[in-house]
DNA sequence: ATTTTACGTCAGCCATGTTGACATATATGG
DNA sequence: CCATATATGTCAACATGGCTGACGTAAAAT
């Protein structure tokens, strides 16, 4: 359509900028989970499994429904890597105190062990990158992320604050929601 | 936890902005294909069937073997979405000149259409992300990206020129590596 | 006492990745 | 020309990790 021979063509420049973006994000992605995936294999594990111990780290004594909240699936398909997690001896289940029908999750020590494992793998590739790229693109990194991102998870990046608090807030100074 | 009272603590904060990083790519990533996913559904095609007609739009006349490298995946993995594709006339195959072997992959129009239809999607979103986050914070959403990438697959995005180029790229100056 | 909630489980389906083996057409190099 | 290498396709079997639907049980809430 438009002369390419005008000169700087902001119209075929965006489109070219877009569609790097697009790109950036299937190959950074692909290689930030690919080593990850290959410890888990020698555990017998996947991708799935990584996902549980991960967010069972972040947020220890998660009830089973916050857990699936947080990852988008089904109870049937936590169920499957959840139960291998628990007879296998990474993660451990209790029942809730004021609410005994949940079942609260916590790493055990082998748990542990395998998160640090797969965490230091791609925290290390994170810091590598945010070391070449310099603190202000760290900046525009998470600025253009939380907005590729819904609006609806947004809440968890807008404050270091909420993220840290997670489903399991036990913030002193208020009652909390339990 | 480490004590939070004795003010700010460097590898605490580390340690929280690193994790922020991964939960970023994973959530950003996710809502980034869910709504191309759903589109697709309404073809009976899947996340595959996106990433061929995406990168055989982006390298009109692509080889099989040139797809593959890009994909990452085996020639059975990709012979069942690109058959559908065919089959279902969203690409077209064609023998190479030079060499009757190679099968060069096309869009029809019906793919161009889903294609458009489809990178619109995702497109949209990125663009408003880069508007409201700013000019300079895309480009360390690009540095961050590019340097949390494996450094073979970076030649891509190195110079706007490099990336149009693509695989089928015939350099006059070198003999290449093979 | 009934209903709702949190969780589990069985069964089957689908998409998409894998490996291994084998076939066919074409190109390339003695 | 023949032998080998390359590009592609295909069949078969398997694994992972989503999904839906149906049903069960314990505990909380009304």
């Amino acid at each position: 359509m438009a002369d390419v021979k005008s000169g700087p063509n902001p119209l075929f420049l965006r489109e070219e900028e877009l569609r790097q973006a697009i790109e950036l994000l299937f190959f950074a992605y692909r290689d930030f989970t690919a080593e990850p995936d290959q410890i888990l294999a020698q555990y017998g594990f996947g991708r799935a499994h990584h996902r549980v111990i991960y967010f069972v780290g972040r947020h220890p004594s998660i009830a089973v429904s916050e857990l699936l909240q947080i990852l988008g699936i089904t109870k049937q398909s936590l169920s499957r890597v959840l139960g291998q997690l628990v007879t296998e001896g990474f993660i451990r289940q209790r029942p809730g105190q004021r609410d005994r029908r949940r079942r609260l999750l916590d790493l055990t020590e082998k748990g542990a062990a395998l998160e640090r494992k797969l965490t230091e793998n791609q925290r290390n590739r994170v810091a590598r990158a945010f070391r070449e790229a310099g603190a202000e693109a760290v900046e525009g990194f998470r600025g253009v992320l939380v907005n590729i991102m819904d609006e609806s998870n947004r809440a968890r990046f807008t404050s270091q604050d909420a993220q840290a608090r997670g489903p399991d807030a036990r913030s002193k100074s208020s009652a909390g929601r339990g």
